[in-house]
RNA sequence: GUGGGUGUAGCUCAGCUGGUAGAGCGCUGCGUUGUGGUCGCAGAUGCCGCGGGUUCAAGUCCCGUCACUCACCCCA
């Protein structure tokens, strides 16, 4: 029987790289719990022409990207490309935007992209995003970025930066695509490039190759025509992320993908990571909500990658994170003792205490070789003698030194809870010094 | 989607100019009594990605294919 293989660009996190997959996820995550964000829960396909119209007809994330199929009734359905356009379908379908605003949510989950795969640029993505939805105050910008900012740093993540620059608004923005096109169009560009400058002209600022961006060197830039109250917001936003206490550079050529950006635009991005350096980014988006047929609301938000955040993480070498699966590992020596290992084990996971017990009857030394493996920092161990005397074995794996304690079940695990307590403390403070 | 590289034990890789496979790590066992992590000894494990071709002979050369990978592009 040949095997089967998982579909291209499909990654699998498996043991014991899965744990630090997690861990990034969580780490993430709480930094959005942490500032009073609300979870929100949504499907991974929706209508196709929720991403037409909320991303964007002229973006290469709907042109050539999406995983779109018909389903049995006939319907065009799409696997979630990203996180935004969801969120303000919920949010209009639920009503949240007639209620308190602003509406605040974070989400996380797979997203997808039909793309030629490569390192950190999977077809299956995994993102952390949030949303803050229903107002155009500065303090929503700056604590939106904060936040990721700190959701990386409480990784441990110090070789990242901010780019960071406005895209205008409805008002500021075509007068300057109109310059800017009419500056393009005394370029030399090739073909590709110069239909690009009529779709989406901003894009061929960011140009990678040098012939092209030679000339582009006094090219006009965004952020040298934003309107008045554009301009106002922008200088604010900086101001705020000052005592936010976030470091950032001025981007003015950056640009994104996605069609709904609009004012406050920015990228985290780490230099180790090859091609695929970018590992999170955001912006605010002026006239999504209406275009999906909601309210007429302002919101801002950003997704998080956690593949490549994980992969940050381990360029920066940060991982393992840990290696700790279980507290206590339980080995029952000879057939009769069993059963009283796994009440022992029932009492111990009951207590909150991750605990895991040897199978197959092995010999005290393969179990020992098995316990090592598992890297429990306590093992008990419950054989004949201890059960002629009532007690069981604790080990503590680190020093070797074993004691024996009563098997009366709420002394055994008041103590091997004080044993758990002590060792926790050891080790933080030797992460501390 | 376009171009380059790679594909050998569970993992990381070696295998020169073609002669039917190796290391380190890991794994299993042993070093006598109920003790792991160190050390020593022994052992198991390979459709050499897949398909075809050249050749007396292919892991080694050629073609195709798939996967991974790097860059472009795009983005998380």
């Amino acid at each position: 029987m040949g095997a089967i293989n998982a579909p291209k660009g499909v990654p699998d996190y498996v043991p014991p790289r899965s744990r630090d997959f997690y861990f990034v996820q969580e780490r993430l995550s709480a930094s959005a719990r942490l500032s009073g964000y609300e979870y929100i829960e949504l499907p991974v396909f929706e209508a196709t022409e929720l991403f037409e119209r909320g991303v964007g007809t002229s973006t290469d994330v709907v042109q050539k990207e999406m995983y779109t199929f018909t389903d049995r009734g006939d319907r065009s359905i799409t696997l979630r490309p990203e996180g935004t356009a969801g969120v303000m379908r919920a949010v209009i379908e639920n009503r949240l935007d007639k209620g308190s605003l602003p509406v605040k949510l974070w989400y996380r989950g797979p997203f997808f992209r039909a793309e030629r795969p490569q390192h950190g640029r999977y077809r299956q993505l995994q993102q952390v995003g949030v949303e803050a939805i229903g107002s155009v105050d500065s303090i929503i910008d700056a604590e939106v970025i904060a936040l990721a900012d700190q959701a990386y740093r409480s990784l441990g993540l110090t070789n990242f930066h901010l780019d960071l620059t406005s895209l205008g608004c409805a008002r500021c923005r075509p007068a300057y695509r109109l310059k800017l096109q009419e500056f393009l169009s005394t370029c030399d560009l090739d073909q590709d490039t110069r239909e690009r400058a009529e779709v989406n002209p901003l894009r061929v600022l960011d140009d990678k190759r040098e012939i092209v961006a030679a000339q582009l060197i006094n090219a006009p830039l965004m952020i040298d025509s934003l309107c008045e109250p554009c301009q106002q917001h922008y200088d604010q936003v900086r101001e705020l992320l000052h005592i936010f206490g976030v470091r950032w550079n001025e981007a003015p050529r950056m640009v994104r993908g996605l069609d709904y950006y609009t004012r406050t635009t920015f990228e985290f991005v780490h230099p180790d990571l090859g091609a695929q350096s970018g590992i999170g980014g955001g912006g605010r988006y002026d006239g999504l909500m209406a275009e999906l047929g909601g309210s007429e609301l302002s919101g801002i938000g950003f997704g998080l990658g956690v593949d490549r955040t994980l992969l940050a993480c381990e360029a920066e070498g940060l991982t393992p994170f840990s290696s700790r699966i279980i507290d206590v590992f339980v080995i029952p020596l000879g057939v009769e003792s069993r059963e009283p290992c796994i009440s022992l084990l029932v009492h111990l996971r009951a207590a909150g205490i991750a605990a895991d017990i040897c199978v197959d009857n092995r010999s005290i030394k393969s179990a020992m070789k098995a316990a090592n493996n598992t890297n429990a920092p306590l093992v008990l161990i419950l054989g004949p003698d201890e059960r002629a005397s009532r007690s069981v074995v604790i080990k503590n794996m680190a020093s070797g030194e074993q004691q024996s304690l009563s098997n009366e079940p709420r002394t055994l695990i008041a103590a091997v809870q004080e044993n758990l307590d002590t060792i926790n403390r050891d080790t933080k403070k030797e992460e501390q010094s």
